[in-house]
DNA sequence: GCCTCTGGCTTAGACATTCTAGGCATGAGG
DNA sequence: CCTCATGCCTAGAATGTCTAAGCCAGAGGC
């Protein structure tokens, strides 16, 4: 959609789709509408690197889904936090702050 | 050194070690001491990411090199900035401003 | 004289994640 | 009928990081 950054998500993208289900359950591609909206085309998230972002955080329980139909009347399936993936989300959370705010130190150095 | 974060360096080492440069040449060792020492000890450079990232960066043309005598008398590989290491560098700093502010736009939403 | 610690470099191999690049299916609108 | 947007899936390549070794030299303690 947005063509930018190659790779650079790399460690991120967990931590964007956890958080771009933080405020209920969304399908797939509508993750990926989401989070490159917010980021006004900054993040564009591919899908070959979504779908599977997705499995592995379904497989480590960070997330549940289910089948269910958009309101376009389209069938997808809908992700949503646990328990367990929104104690991840904040770790996550916790950790960027940390590693952003110690690379602009050297940055500004 | 420090404890700390397993592979979430990726994709900014390249430019943290351009940005330790970026005051005058130094060996490898000196560059990992350095950027812990200026990231407080968040960031924890390994040798086994750092000396493969010198050699990458030396054979794409942004870094030189050459062994000369340190301070206390030892041998070691000095490394420098060369003019593309610089545009490099400016590069990937702008690159890194576009991501973070993304990415905490939406960490924010 | 020996031993350990620090400084310093090197490398193979495992590991994780992303991207490329295709394919598939459905519905809406021209 | 045809195309575009929505929506999902997947194999394989590419990349980069870390683990975990090993090597060498000098300094300092004992």
């Amino acid at each position: 959609m947005a063509k930018t950054n190659s790779d650079q998500l790399h460690g991120t993208l967990d931590m964007l789709v956890l958080k771009a289900l933080d405020n209920g359950p969304l399908h797939g591609y509508a993750i990926a509408v989401r989070l490159e909206r917010l980021s006004d085309d900054v993040l564009s998230v591919e899908e070959g690197s979504l779908y599977p972002a997705l499995y592995r955080m379904e497989a480590r329980g960070w997330l549940g889904s289910e089948w269910a139909t958009t309101e376009t009347g389209r069938r997808a399936r809908f992700y949503k936090l646990t328990r367990t993936g929104r104690a991840q989300l904040a770790a996550e959370s916790k950790s960027w702050e940390r590693l952003s705010f110690a690379v602009n130190t050297v940055m500004k150095s």
